[in-house]
DNA sequence: TTTCATGTAACTTATGATGTTTCATAAATA
DNA sequence: TATTTATGAAACATCATAAGTTACATGAAA
């Protein structure tokens, strides 16, 4: 099953645009993220959708961020991603007349929610600066002015 | 992404294998779970590998219990079902040099592995027989598809 | 030896993330 | 206005993996 990398993809780019003065291109992130600047296109749609970053056509324009690293946590960009379930685990066929199975997926889901609601959870408590904080000894982020 | 439903199948098998006197053939387990011989076969061959069941070749063979349901927990088939992860969130290049890359690849693990964690203490905690109660006597051929 | 059942290889299908090509559209600039 | 630079978006290909299917070999019981 393949694994759905976009959460990571776009966490690292949202921190890396803070530093930059100007719009970053969907090409410039696409070298960044060794991709595609259509697939960059099709994964920021979804942030700005949510009013974390912004775009701009045209000469000079680009990908913006809308909002301070420390306003935007773990979880909003989780969200932001869509609908794709978190687990790889799945129930069977949940129209089932049959207790057993009732019963089955009952405990299954029952865990897999737990699981979730604690993921969700730790997402919520991560803010992007404590993401960017720790390496202010790397020349790259020595020249961060926002927050701080 | 397609949802990996071998565990629920094979608890629900399980489960009633346990109410069955003589062996059950994949071909009938097949038409409970209204899928496949084969798969039934593909699948039931980790949980003989670990133990919990047996296969006998042949006139009046099939798949039986190896050990009571109290013996076996949701982890232990979880565990059979073998190398899948159980998120079908990933990291980005996991070779990368890029510190807030690393940032972010490591808070995101530390999340999934607390949750895992979780998830698998809850399944270690449910044995096979605590999923069982109350429907001892629900027949097995009640469970084949109504359809032709 | 015939029948019944598992064992297994090989192939197909389904699904969703990812990658690619192509063109339309909008904004800055000469 | 024409050119350049960028996003927007449609359409299609690729890749990975669970699931489904076909075909045949193997082994055990009657």
């Amino acid at each position: 099953m393949r694994k759905d990398s976009r959460l990571s993809r776009m966490l690292h780019v949202l921190i890396h645009m803070d530093q930059l003065d100007a719009p970053a291109t969907s090409e410039k992130i696409a070298k960044m993220l060794n991709t595609n600047p259509v697939v960059v296109r099709r994964t920021m749609a979804g942030l700005r959708d949510k009013g974390y970053v912004t775009s701009v056509k045209g000469h000079g324009g680009g990908w913006s961020l809308a909002m301070a690293l420390s306003d935007i946590t773990l979880l909003d960009i989780h969200n932001a991603m869509g609908d794709s379930s978190v687990f790889t685990i799945g129930l069977s066929d949940e129209h089932t007349s049959c207790p057993i199975e009732i019963a089955v997926n009952q405990a299954i889901s029952d865990v897999l929610i737990e699981a979730e609601a604690l993921l969700l959870e730790r997402f919520r408590d991560v803010t992007l600066d404590k993401l960017a904080v720790g390496f202010a000894d790397y020349p790259l982020n020595q020249q961060t002015s926002s927050g701080e």
